[in-house]
DNA sequence: GTCGATGTTATCAA
DNA sequence: TTTGATAACATCGA
């Protein structure tokens, strides 16, 4: 569910609510995706305080006064939310981190993918998940973005999908940036010429940047920032969900296949093989 | 009740 | 090297 723009959302908004506060409470309700154990998660955070909160592609990292660092990731359904103590408690909530302003920190995830890992030393690219990263996608200059895409001589949706050439695209975004830029999914990234290329990173710098200042995407309500609130991009999207109604590029229905076994949503009269 | 699909990704096989 | 299938899990809709 989270994808960039969604976790850029929600590291802004815990930087909002929780930076400065300190941790005087851990509960955990199940550990099985905390690592190295919800025990040494739990006795790691508790007194401390949060310095700062980052992301790279979709990890997240939250800074501890003591040079620790609790990384996570949201996959599929993870949510993290700041509530107060008297707001009901959601099923499939894993961890609370009550802060020192009585407000606690909800980690939730319905189908449990995603993970939490608390690093005593703040190495975060010890972590295996971390150290395969290529460049974060918002920041990735056009120059590397079509070097790395034309060496990998692969259809563009699972290149734009494979987190260890540029990272932070998720399903929605990569059928949105390829609709911008006008490429078919299946196009070979090795076959396009050095200014598409550069045309696809600008509308990948676009797309993104859009649905950041929208604050993300919601759809059926799944994604939430840490306050709560949904998104808006969902009703900027031109072809992601929209199987069978008009693109608007052209008005002609958009088409649904599979790629790499990932539904991929485009334009067959404007997002053409080349 | 069953089947298929879901915004992620690690892993294994071909 | 690249791809496809599968698995982790829960929920929803047809």
């Amino acid at each position: 569910m989270p994808e960039l723009p969604e976790v850029e959302t929600i590291v802004r908004g815990l930087r909002r609510e929780v930076l400065g506060r300190r941790i005087t409470t851990v509960r955990i309700l199940r550990d099985d995706r905390l690592l190295p154990s919800g025990r040494e998660l739990a006795d790691g955070l508790l007194e401390r305080s949060l310095l700062g909160a980052r992301r790279l592609g979709k990890h997240f990292f939250l800074d501890l006064d003591d040079g620790a660092v609790l990384a996570g990731h949201l996959r599929m359904t993870g949510q993290l939310r700041v509530q107060a103590p008297t707001e009901p408690l959601l099923a499939h909530t894993h961890a609370l981190f009550t802060l020192d302003d009585g407000r606690e920190l909800r980690w939730r995830d319905v189908r449990r993918f995603g993970w939490l890992h608390y690093l005593p030393d703040g190495r975060v690219e010890d972590l295996p998940s971390v150290r395969a990263l290529g460049p974060d996608a918002l920041t990735i200059d056009p120059g590397e973005f079509s070097a790395r895409l034309a060496a990998a001589r692969r259809m563009l949706k699972p290149l734009l999908l494979a987190q260890n050439v540029v990272c932070g695209l998720g399903n929605i975004y990569a059928d949105e940036v390829l609709w911008r830029a006008r490429l078919h999914p299946r196009q070979r990234s090795d076959r396009l010429s050095s200014r598409r290329l550069r045309e696809l990173h600008q509308a990948m710098r676009e797309v993104l940047e859009a649905a950041i200042r929208a604050r993300g995407t919601s759809i059926d309500g799944a994604y939430l920032d840490p306050d709560g609130f949904g998104g808006g991009y969902q009703t900027s999207l031109a072809v992601y969900g929209r199987e069978g109604l008009p693109a608007p590029c052209c008005g002609r229905p958009v088409r649904r296949i599979l790629v790499a076994s990932r539904s991929t949503y485009f334009c067959p009269h404007c997002q053409r093989r080349r």
